[in-house]
DNA sequence: CCGTTCTGTCGATGCGGACAACAAATTCTT
DNA sequence: AAGAATTTGTTGTCCGCATCGACAGAACGG
């Protein structure tokens, strides 16, 4: 019964129904596969109920029968079969946009990525040029597909400011995009007719390390991302917050000194002028065409050197204020933040004591994500995953069958 | 289907009911009356449906019947019977501790104030006198409800951080307490056992104006509360933000000046420090035995002063903050500020709009709260009424039945 | 005054989940 | 090593809840 968002709303036995399945699908997703017995207690059905579920989900083609359960033995009883992704079942089309290059994969249900492919994009492109580039990226990774999986849809991280009621990019000042329908360009090169959502990067990042990263069971965390520019993803609740148009969590413009430096926004002094990226290169005279791969240069120190040290008090000191804003209980640190903390880390450690209140800096934590560089790039898989959770059925309906012969015509 | 969150769990017929009527309840709640016509529509649900779940909440003695549906005709055919709370149903006691007084209520379903007490709170008392102060009051509010009617519970509006676990008050600066039980020290001065909820009194504030306030129908609101402290209470998708703890939304703690003042958090320059009541005091040359009725005297300026401008544009920097980062469509300005913004609103406003990010900013309004300086009052009424509308028939028979003969013993 | 239009009520129906009983598959115990 | 204990999956039945269809009642408009 989570869902339905926006509500008010009753519920009636059809909606029970949809919203069983798709819980029961959330479920195996998340955990990739899991026993039918875990599946009782975790949805708190009754054991017929699940097995009904179960089997409709098989019909469906989307799960299949996993004899005996990995290895994990539990105790005495008859063991529980497994219930696991099938292998031919529907995927989506994730791609991250970063600011030098793009990272398209397609992606099953359980977060595997099938296939993967990258190329570089021209910063300060044209939308139409990265939109093709994509495209051509997408027909590599769909090549391989099983002509009977479907594709449900296509996520895309994009590193910006993006609409959310229509997926419009509003703003990404590293591309130098204005009012972009992306979306729309990336579907026109294709040739296709397919669910495209958009988001954030920042907030797909939270989104993929909520589900299967370092967030698993956090219900409150925050992922912080360094990547040129600094933004904030946030799930509170378990539910991701999202803002009236779409664009909360943009902390890299929040004040932190007013006798600052400009700032690209126009205002003096934002967070973003003392732990962006730009201010990091100069801080450690890294050449300024080398800034978008700013997290491969951190990693090339072997010991912390002293022009950091002020950097990493910065971010102490605004996570501080993240911190006393969201209270949440985890602090992902995302992007180049993920090479710089390990450098700076006991700065960052003590200039976030020092600044957060009491009560909300006892029960915060801050951690590295577990995904890795890809955590946009899976979060861009669930957002285009998402309508299956919310009901199975018509997703797959409305789904697209034999993707390579359509992209061919 | 809206709530049950920490979920993930099924749903079965019996939680569909309960549901169902709780929305019903919560529907009813929110408009004072409706006619059932526009429930159905509301709630999606057959008419039989809602005639079924009306007569069950008739028949709790919650709902009665309103004959002819107030005067609103809308057109031709048989006009629709009224749902209205009926006048005996059960209540529950609000309590606003403030800096300076304790205002307690009984509300019924619907917000409508049944009765209403204050008195002068001792600053810096100890908990267990405020606690018989409180109770004193609520013994005096509750003098002449009828016997019948049910206590549901009791919820108080704190001014300073509370731990969502468990109530307890971790924090209340301008009281000096440090974890104190508070909601135990009522029930032990009552010698009642009902449930009480504690909150923050800039989330109860948000709360209140959102079902009942300017926010009405607003899923993405803040409300920012002026007393003495600077704190907010937010509203995203529909629901409070309320962090791991309990604590999100102390903005009043934002770093803005660092090189400002001392705060008393130990910091320097929070924003606290420049639109706090302490702050605004000294800017206009209030003696300090006054800031705790701040508003009263912000009220006395006929004009403008000179002084207050460089708060007003403060206050807006502080709000563009909050815009970027929470991109809220409504911010709500209570407390202190709601006396404040009349006086300096051209200041706030630019203040916000040269700050604020573009994209956020189009989409924000400023208001002042429509409950006047009883949001958090109402907010604490909510909280306690919640139960209510996640299952009607479970909270009402945990409620409490003459209350008054109860407390005599 | 009658047709229109909408609401409320009653009974029948369908559907989904709960329950109970039984079969199956292991582990633990003796 | 064999039986007891335990847990799971399956099947058939029952019950609760929402829907549907039909009919009556109550204003409104011409």
């Amino acid at each position: 019964m989570t869902p339905q968002r926006r509500a008010g709303l009753g519920t009636n036995q059809e909606a029970v129904r949809r919203h069983n399945l798709g819980t029961l699908l959330r479920h195996v997703h998340g955990a990739g596969q899991i026993s039918r017995a875990e599946l009782t207690s975790l949805m708190g059905l009754n054991r017929s109920t699940i097995a009904g579920l179960v089997g409709e989900l098989e019909s469906l083609g989307i799960s299949e029968h996993a004899t005996p359960m990995g290895g994990a033995r539990q105790g005495a009883g008859r063991p529980s079969a497994g219930v696991r992704i099938a292998a031919g079942g529907p995927y989506v089309i994730a791609v991250d946009l970063g600011v030098d290059r793009a990272v398209v994969a397609r992606v099953g249900l359980g977060g595997r990525v099938l296939a993967r492919a990258q190329a570089p994009v021209h910063s300060h492109g044209e939308a139409w040029q990265v939109g093709a580039s994509v495209a051509a990226l997408i027909r590599q990774v769909v090549e391989d597909a099983p002509p009977a999986a479907a594709l449900v849809g296509i996520g895309i991280s994009v590193p910006g400011l993006v609409r959310r009621r229509d997926g419009l990019v509003r703003l990404a000042p590293n591309l130098e995009w204005h009012d972009v329908s992306f979306g729309g360009i990336v579907l026109a090169a294709l040739g296709l007719d397919v669910p495209v959502s958009l988001a954030n990067d920042a907030d797909l990042g939270a989104l993929a390390e909520h589900v299967r990263g370092a967030g698993v069971g956090v219900d409150d965390l925050i992922y912080v991302s360094g990547n040129v520019g600094v933004g904030a993803g946030v799930i509170a609740g378990g539910v991701r917050l999202e803002g009236a148009g779409g664009y909360a969590g943009e902390v890299g413009h929040l004040r932190f000194n007013p006798q600052g430096r400009p700032c690209h926004c126009g205002n003096l002094g934002c967070w973003e002028t003392e732990v962006g990226a730009h201010a990091i290169a100069e801080a450690i005279d890294c050449p300024p065409d080398k800034v978008a791969q700013l997290d491969e240069v951190l990693e090339g120190f072997t010991e912390p050197p002293r022009e950091l040290r002020a950097t990493g008090t910065a971010l102490g000191h605004g996570l501080a204020s993240i911190v006393n804003t969201f209270n949440p209980r985890l602090i992902v640190l995302g992007g180049y933040f993920r090479s710089l903390y390990p450098l700076v880390g006991a700065e960052v450690d003590s200039g976030l004591a020092d600044r957060a209140l009491p009560a909300p800096l006892e029960s915060v934590t801050l951690v590295l994500p577990a995904l890795g560089s890809d955590s946009a790039l899976l979060g861009a898989a669930e957002i285009a995953l998402e309508p299956l959770f919310v009901d199975p059925v018509a997703a797959l309906g409305a789904a697209l069958v034999d993707v390579r012969s359509r992209l061919a015509g």
